[in-house]
DNA sequence: GTCTATAATTTGATAGAC
DNA sequence: GTCTATCAAATTATAGAC
């Protein structure tokens, strides 16, 4: 995002802004060389192929997403659920954008192997990383397996909820949806 | 899909495969004139535009979508939510489908405005439907505000819950995500 | 590392014969 | 209605000079 990132920082930041709000099948080369002010030739020093670039993108976005969310507290569920929700929120309000792999699971039967792959540990992170705050939670007592449907529902919840609210009134629209997650 | 289908029917019936697979950026005319045995320039006479073609893929999708779900049946609520979630469940047992207008909400960016207008109406009718559910839900009083709040849930999970199950063990996923909401 | 130049293919679309 | 023929533009990618 800085503006003396070096080269490669900048293709991946706006092949990845690209990917989210357009999809991995809805950009160029050439938009990307024509944002940051080089030539598309360049773009295949830094990335050989589109595949390269994009599972690049992928494996940086989901490194940094469960950085952001940090090792999951067993003493603060709620607090931690809150976290995770803003989480998927600020793609939103960051320029109407999609988490970078709901889109590519949207898109998945259309995507290179190599993509599929690194999209796919995105999802088997989150749901490990929530799986531990839902068996932690307060006073309750869960079953690995209802721990882990908890874990896929608030998942799905809030992938689907974007695909909603950026059809309907966006923020608003997303806030209603997971107020009751917030409680 | 019938063998005896006119040319204008095959070639949606192509399209709507696709768009729900790949995505609308991830098909061609190409595509589907090789399926049906056609040449590009036939589709053209049928469906000027590419976004004509995907504008009346989107109708149809959403009229009959909603003719299956038929009317809102306001005295038995577990079986008519019952029966919304297995539409959205033969999507995906239906060869690794999205319901079309989660994905065309994903791609909403790069789509044409014909066809954004079309796919949002998709969620308003949906939510209309659910909202008359759930107000009526049996010996339980709802605002309408809660009746809309457990709409957009809803929906949200769905075509969320399909983007996860396609990631990961598709059926299974899918089930055990939605496991709760049958009860 | 970045450029120019260019290749090879694909794409949506049109004109006009049949 | 469907075809052949063709177009202009866009796409990913490579070779080679600087």
């Amino acid at each position: 995002m800085s503006n003396t990132a070096d080269t490669s920082t900048k293709i991946m930041d706006a092949a990845e802004g690209y990917m989210r709000t357009r999809g991995y099948n809805a950009f160029s080369f050439r938009d990307i060389a024509a944002d940051i002010g080089i030539k598309t030739a360049s773009i295949h020093y830094h990335f050989p192929s589109k595949a390269d670039l994009g599972a690049a993108v992928t494996e940086r976005y989901t490194e940094r997403f469960l950085e952001h969310l940090g090792p999951p507290d067993a003493y603060n569920h709620t607090k931690q659920i809150t976290r995770y929700i803003a989480a998927f929120r600020s793609s939103y309000s960051a320029g109407d954008q999609m988490c970078l792999c709901g889109m590519l699971g949207a898109e998945v039967s259309s995507l290179p192997e190599s993509m599929t792959i690194v999209s796919k540990e995105f999802f088997v992170k989150n749901l490990l990383w929530l799986d531990k705050i839902y068996l932690s939670k307060e006073g309750e007592s869960f079953s690995i397996e209802q721990a882990r449907q908890n874990s896929l529902r608030l998942l799905a919840l809030l992938e689907g909820g974007l695909i909603v609210a950026r059809s309907l009134d966006g923020l608003e629209t997303f806030d209603h949806l997971v107020s009751q997650e917030l409680i």
